[in-house]
DNA sequence: GACATTTAAACGTCTGACAAATGAAAATTG
DNA sequence: CAATTTTCATTTGTCAGACGTTTAAATGTC
């Protein structure tokens, strides 16, 4: 294992993908231990500082553990379906975020993905999922229930749906798609009128997996994405008239 | 900013994720500076070390980038969304090979996927998509193609066409769909027979988005996905044949 | 005013050191 | 002999200080 000391990039950074390469090729399994910090940075004739920062590179993506102490060291780590949820989070937040993505588009997407779910989650969702759900839409009947708490009982809903697919790439690859969405949701005043609307729809969802009905189920996702899209659309309108009221 | 010393975990750790909290809630924006690594060593009562050990999870993780020079520093990156596709196909690549993720599971995914932006797509694909898509059908067609190449025009195919769903958050959470099939997609050896067949539902696909026809597009995809399970089913068995071949 | 030089700020890397954790091996004890 | 305690070597975590390199602004020169 050698480096390119010519390599425009960081040594810290051509290490870390060496050893990232070696990780995804499967030339380094799960819970191997690599070499000490010590052994690599004479391997990679580099100081220990430098060996250092290519681990905690390495650390941030989940790809490896470390652990102190005799026996302890760096170990491959199993990326579990939590972890890679919490990055693809992280990801797909920012990514919304940072990228002026408008509401509708990310809407777009979130209830195309969902629809894609719909039909298997109709077929095999569990009375366990049913019961979350019936759960949730209780939860969102109830008065007084502040925006933030609506918001997560929403995301709660969509979720116990998605995992109603029975298939966990589904439900890492939607988690993203769902989550990332709570900050635009979050923007929008949920009236007692609308909330109302989007109980009945969440209704018919439950209704319509309960009955294993694949058609109805895409039916009201599609009604409840158009609900949403108008629901954002007016609460940027509004957000819009706040910034620039002079033009009133 | 302080960190908690009593805590269990890294102080690289714990200064990495007030940082990166700090951009995810929005109190740091795209662009902006932070303090230098010896002000930060200072503010979070810490060696340079520790600081820049911090410096490259969030680096990892392209949260940030780092210049060097009077005037550098580390700066709020701008997350692009072919970083994240990058991280995306990392992590789902990784999730898949070290999760025992049955081929079944992923390609029940990656089609369930596809076909959600198969409405869309026959609305909105450009004709520069379908040109694309045509291409590599010509591509698939040429004779001694390895199984490599093969495969990565299958993957530039289905990029086209998730692409043409014209909805780049679609495209962002697909694009780890469907290039972390192709581990799974390399493990079979494409005859000429089953090659044939692809490249009929490849072309049916395409006069379907043409023809901005939603449903035969659906259609075609479904047939794709049972073509592609099968075949995945026989690799599969071939293999445990190979792996276990006493028991023949 | 245009170009060359200097300079200060900041990151990148190295060295050496010590603390803390940890499990194995050795020593002790009942 | 078995169980427990102690010792000990290994490895990561953190620190302090130093030096090289890069970079752009500031300065000087023609």
């Amino acid at each position: 294992m050698k480096i390119d000391p010519n390599s425009k990039s960081d040594l810290s950074a051509q290490i870390a993908k060496a050893i990232r390469d070696a990780i995804v090729s499967g030339a380094l399994i799960v819970d191997e231990r690599l070499p000490s910090e010590a052994e690599l940075s004479e391997q990679f004739e580099v100081s220990r500082a430098t060996v250092r920062e290519a681990l905690k590179r390495l650390a941030a993506q989940s790809l490896i553990r470390t652990q102190r102490g005799a026996f302890g060291g760096a170990f491959v780590n199993r990326l579990s379906f939590e972890e890679a949820y919490g990055q693809q989070i992280t990801t797909s937040t920012l990514l919304l975020s940072m990228n002026a993505v408008s509401f509708d588009v990310a809407c777009e997407a979130r209830f195309a993905l969902e629809r894609a779910c719909a039909p298997l989650a109709a077929i095999r969702r569990t009375p366990d999922q049913l019961a979350t759900m019936r759960a949730e839409i209780f939860r969102q009947t109830q008065p007084g229930l502040s925006d933030e708490s609506w918001c997560a009982s929403d995301v709660a809903f969509h979720r116990a749906l998605v995992d109603g697919a029975g298939n966990p790439v589904l439900s890492y690859q939607l988690a993203g798609a769902v989550e990332a969405m709570q900050p635009l949701m979050n923007m929008i005043t949920f009236t007692a009128r609308s909330r109302e609307r989007i109980i009945a729809l969440h209704t018919t969802i439950a209704d319509a997996l309960q009955a294993n009905d694949q058609q109805a189920t895409e039916l009201a996702l599609s009604d409840l994405e158009a609900e949403t899209k108008t629901l954002g659309l007016s609460a940027m309108q509004a957000r819009a008239d706040h910034e620039a009221p002079k033009r009133a």
